[in-house]
DNA sequence: TTGTAAGCGTTATCAC
DNA sequence: GTGATAACGCTTACAA
């Protein structure tokens, strides 16, 4: 591999100068640089990236760091994400470094090591926990980083964030379907171990409360997370009495509707939106949704806005900036909650499950 | 951040002891070790990455360079990929730079700059071309890859590549409909832009031929990537006199397919395995496939097994090493075509489209 | 406008 | 066993 010394030797210059001409220096004569520039395309020269980082440059590089939860289900949408984030960056000119963090290791650690190693600019931190040891510790270690999902104590900690309102998604849901007529619904909530499943869930509460019906202990499934739990919640749900039975199930994501899709002719029901149906709705609008049978009326994830605006806050952090111009004017559906905390509305897709 | 700097001061020893230390080498005594060992954890101390390559050492990272290609039908299945590649390298403890590569540069320069900043210490290329510019060049610049396909001259260039079998794969599914009672079969091609697209078609060719069926022109779709595309191929081949009409239609990939489903009852048409009915058949067997109705018979890609498979390989490439210990006992559906050349086969998986 | 030299944090090569 | 010191390739004061 070529380095500036080549082309110094090359020109007959000295290795500043080269560095100068390279980076678009003013102080440079502009024969001289023409001379250098056509020197190191004749080398294929390359700056040497850790040479340069190693120098205080950035890295122009950002990881991603979701966690590798328990629940493969969160695969796909994990999957589904990695692909647009990765469509993002190649639009801000940064290399994504995908980081996947298991229990293998100290949580911490692995964080610690991300920062440490100095391979990264910054980090976008996935699967938001309710109470996230990974937020206090990439701020004290000063590592630029934006998460995508908010913790409990978010407020206070200040940090930037951005989230899918599943809270106002779930809420909308169950205002549709008491709209539809719908009285008994059930909640089929996923493990609170992340902090997107309780915020859903509290969509599902504050829904209820202002349709006017409270909440029915017998319609409220937790801790799901396959087909599985689904089964065995699902049936003692199924067999309550007719005047107790759940007449639409709002399942906290895609894979669990599919399985309450799956699952509830085998218990003598028939999914979907007619008069002796039961309706069925999930959250996400994975690629598979609009193909079940019948086709899953969900909420959709905006991951395209998100990752734009993840990206977008960010590049801002790391370059010291103020809010992103994305930010300045938010479009419909996003709502400022904190400086750089940005809370995104999930769209409720229709279709023909409820 | 600490660095062997602060260390060796606090330790009061020499930075040479320090590095020997952490590094795991013999000849430091014992008491100095752990002394050194426990300074470094209290002082949350990391390598620098940076100066570690630049010093010539690995960088424990490699790349991933597929091809952002104009049909974004192929997006669902580099998205799966991407996923589970990323899940593959962190078993083997490399971190995953995702590169994406569009039309807006120079597709040699995005490679050499990949290969002369000495980011990655080897390359994942996907999305090969029947002749792909980027195999000699890599080799040229002597930089570890492995192709995730091959081009029509892999023998004469001889590089690593795992690709899927879509020539037997096809053959198969030709010959299943044969043995199903099928006799005029359509076939709907990709654009021959991509290796893997010709192979595929090679495959229907000599089904057909081992079935004992002629080719005819009018049941060839080509150059197919969206559901305008197939539309336009379809009519006229559903047009066409019963007698001349094709019973069954082989698409070149999932996508192709559901257009497919989608679009016979259009023309008067119900596709599955029935009497009446036009049995359909598609390629890759996406998250979505088994959703359709009816559920898509299709080639399923062992994407684990690729993704395991080219990381052995690459790995093997970078520490100089020869066959990895996967490949010396290959499993079944694993052929060598040569020397690190592995080919995969597809898995016909039969539902209810055909 | 150009060059000299220091320094970024490691590892490797010698001495001791 | 341990320590100076050079070297990796680059940027950037500081000089000239």
């Amino acid at each position: 591999m070529a380095t500036i010394f080549d082309i110094a030797k090359k020109a007959g210059v000295s290795i500043t100068t080269v560095s100068r001409a390279l980076n678009g220096y003013s102080d440079v004569n502009e024969n001289t640089r023409q001379m250098i520039v056509q020197i190191a395309e004749d080398l294929n020269y390359y700056p040497n990236a850790a040479a340069r980082s190693l120098q205080g440059k950035k890295t122009n590089t950002i990881a991603f760091a979701p966690l590798l939860n328990d629940h493969q289900e969160a695969e796909p949408f994990f999957k589904e994400f990695t692909g647009v984030l990765a469509l993002a960056s190649f639009r801000h000119d940064l290399s994504l470094l995908v980081t996947l963090v298991g229990k293998n290791r100290n949580l911490e650690e692995i964080y610690r090591e991300l920062a440490g190693t100095g391979r990264v600019d910054g980090i976008i931190l996935a699967d938001i926990k309710p109470q996230d040891e990974r937020i206090p510790l990439l701020q004290s270690l000063k590592m630029p980083f934006v998460a995508f999902g908010r913790s409990l104590d978010y407020e206070r900690l200040n940090y930037p964030f951005v989230d899918v309102d599943g809270k106002a998604g779930v809420a909308k849901v169950v205002a549709y379907l008491h709209e539809t007529g719908h009285r008994r619904i059930a909640y089929l909530a996923e493990p609170f171990t992340l902090a997107y499943a309780r915020d859903r869930y509290d969509g599902y509460r504050q829904g209820l409360e202002t349709a006017g019906l409270t909440e029915d202990p017998h319609l409220l499934g937790q801790n799901l997370q396959n087909e599985e739990s689904v089964a065995t919640v699902l049936r003692p749900m199924m067999e309550l009495p007719e005047d107790k039975r759940p007449t639409a199930i709002i399942a906290g994501n895609d894979y669990l509707a599919l399985h309450v899709l799956e699952m509830l002719p085998k218990f003598g029901f028939s999914p979907g939106k007619g008069e002796n149906q039961v309706a069925v709705t999930g959250f996400d609008d994975l690629p598979f949704a609009s193909f079940l049978q019948p086709a899953l009326t969900t909420l959709r994830q905006p991951i395209t806005s998100t990752c734009t605006v993840l990206l977008d806050l960010l590049v801002a952090l790391i370059k010291n900036q103020d809010e992103p111009a994305s930010l300045l004017t938010p479009g419909p559906g996003t709502t400022l909650v904190g400086p750089k905390q940005v809370l995104l509305q999930p769209e409720l897709i229709v279709r023909a499950s409820a």
